[in-house]
DNA sequence: AGAGGCGACTTGATCGTTCATATTCGTGAC
DNA sequence: GTCACGAATATGAACGATCAAGTCGCCTCT
């Protein structure tokens, strides 16, 4: 381990005290222009930087984030979630944050590391992950007055006192239908999950809101179960068994949306053909299945950078309102949503086999 | 953000001095057992730990290990590398220690991150992923007298002078071949990469060992491409083309594989039962494909622990030998390998089509 | 001419630990 | 009786940055 320059030694060697040299880095407006460029060039020359344990210690703030790792479950949002650490680590670095990860199985042992971490001042705020029902988490964080941002709104609570940044997951099933209604669809299921998820909720109510205004919910059928491959081809299978089945199924995610493909081929259908199905969340999966499963994808980049930027007001300390920020996702078509059976296609363009890099913001809405 | 308790709260409180808190923690035997008792109770009442800057400062070693994030890619080894990841996390914190991650495009900037966060003194040590042929960053490394594992050996390097872990990918292969070849395949193909790659090349090595040893070598085909599912779905098209083609396929990843099994539904041949494929890393998409996809595991929390074991001998100081450690992997049987077309099934067993919880430790050889 | 103010830089104090030395106290040896 | 010694605990000094007050010219104003 080779011995790091201290700011000591910058001064030193260009001839000024200390706080010259940490003002040429923190406040170089206070140094004359040629002081300026004079302590730039010996940091420079002996590359510089500042101790991360001496500055933290001194200033208290550590310019590290704290982040949960989660599963990547294929089945729920894990994609994404893997997604969203790259994006989260690069948005943190531009802003000159760095990213602490860790790994526990459920929420009080997350609690538990939130802990360490605060007490030893290992970190100055996290970002939340994977918010829910009865989430004891963010509650725990204001009473500890930890600084913090989540990823997904505080679902079943009145007035949340803290900032979160999330996606619009009704809009993305609104997009879905609108997408569908564009290639002549009119029975359209929806597969969701137990009422009383927030997200499955989310996803519901913009589908259902675009049926509505299509004036097509009267021919609508919906059935719910808990997110996987499993679980969803089950209930595809139960609507596809009925007389007058659905033609095409917004799915609450991507298994989901694998599971009523499943459903379909059992039945003797060609999914994307006979019945077309949408996904949720863009998982990894979507573009390597057969067909390419249509999905809505979340922008996670967007998110991370609002993640941060709110993370960041949010430690600056100025103590205002939480802030809240809902974005929007997009629709991917690929091949397992394609026009219905007799239907005449009226707007929206089947994608080719080859799609090289994905249409990005095939929005419908 | 509620104020930590320090170390001279804690000493106040227990009245006795700083060091001897200090002692409790770090070295307890000094203390006489009715004091340690006396400050470990003080310190668990006020809820003390060790300002991890402070310490930081004054030690010089952080307890953070930086390691780079890599894109989950669905073609290489990205789903193993996202389980490395949490394996990681899981394995340094149960050693006090914290893992930083950082995402990166290049290598080059890799370094640049790494020469931020040394000179920085943010993190004690590095996890090297994704080492390859003429790998700039070790030698980077060494050169700057940092501590460093690497997760993967360093290929075309005679005498590597750090220490290192990986995967023996020969015996996957070889657990590939014997696997198939007791299921009655004798024309066993084998989908790999260009030759330089030292992955590729050590698995081609086991796939060419365990042929050899079979005698099947003279019925053995070789194709080689760019990893991915289309370049792996070109070149199996190719052998599947050729007279007398292969009835089975080991394939150096599991995007290979996924080509191989579109070749063979090229053909109007049903994968599984007309033509086996075994793929390699187990990849998350390697159980939702249909036909499940047959392939080899590797033990990703063995080597999550050996690498924080090795990086914190490292760390320790003590400079001897660097360390070399090969873990083996294991064959995941699934539906995608099945009883050579007119072959009497001989030892293995095809397994079912629910498989719950995937079998570990399935290794042939 | 002296007070006051401002720009540009310097100096001591401090953050919370641990390291390297004290100090204290009891006990056995001579 | 005191001297040496070890066990147990206490005290000053770092670690390397930033903060909060300096100091020192130099210019302006009265």
């Amino acid at each position: 381990m080779k011995k790091r320059p201290t700011i000591e030694m910058v001064a030193k060697r260009a001839g000024v005290s200390r706080q010259t040299v940490s003002n040429a880095a923190n406040a170089p407006h206070l140094l004359k222009p040629e002081t300026l460029r004079k302590v730039l060039g010996t940091i420079d020359e002996l590359g510089y930087r500042p101790s991360h344990a001496a500055r933290a210690l001194r200033t208290r703030s550590t310019r590290v984030i704290g982040c949960r790792l989660l599963p990547s479950n294929y089945g729920g949002t894990g994609g994404v979630l893997d997604r969203l650490l790259h994006a989260l680590c690069d948005a943190a670095r531009s802003k000159g944050y760095d990213v602490l990860t860790f790994s526990v199985p459920t929420d009080d042992e997350e609690i538990a590391v939130f802990e360490d971490l605060l007490r030893r001042g290992a970190v100055d705020g996290f970002v939340l992950t994977n918010t829910h029902h009865g989430d004891v988490r963010p509650n725990w964080l204001l009473a500890e007055g930890a600084r913090f941002v989540a990823f997904g709104r505080p679902w079943g609570v009145e007035h949340p006192s803290h900032s979160w940044v999330d996606v619009d997951g009704a809009s993305g099933t609104r997009q879905a239908v609108e997408h569908l209604a564009g290639l002549g669809h009119t029975k359209v299921a929806f597969l969701g999950l137990p009422e009383g998820n927030g997200v499955g909720d989310d996803r519901y109510r913009g589908w259902h809101e675009a049926m509505s205004a299509r004036g097509l919910l009267a021919k609508a059928t919906v059935a719910r179960a808990e997110d996987g491959i499993a679980s969803g081809r089950a209930i595809a299978e139960q609507l596809l068994a009925q007389p007058n089945p659905p033609t095409a199924f917004v799915c609450v995610s991507d298994a989901m949306a694998l599971g009523a493909i499943r459903a379909a081929e059992d039945r003797g259908l060609v999914p994307g053909r006979d019945v077309s199905v949408v996904g949720f969340d863009d998982s990894p999966v979507a573009s390597v299945l057969r067909p390419r499963l249509t999905s809505v994808r979340q922008p996670v980049e967007a998110v991370a950078q609002k993640l941060i930027e709110v993370l960041l007001e949010e430690l600056s300390g100025d103590r205002k309102k939480p802030s809240r920020q809902l974005l929007a996702p997009w629709l991917v078509a690929r091949e397992s949503s394609q026009v219905a059976p007799g239907a005449q296609e009226r707007s929206q363009a089947v994608p080719g086999p080859a799609l090289p890099s994905p249409a990005r913001r095939k929005a419908a809405s």
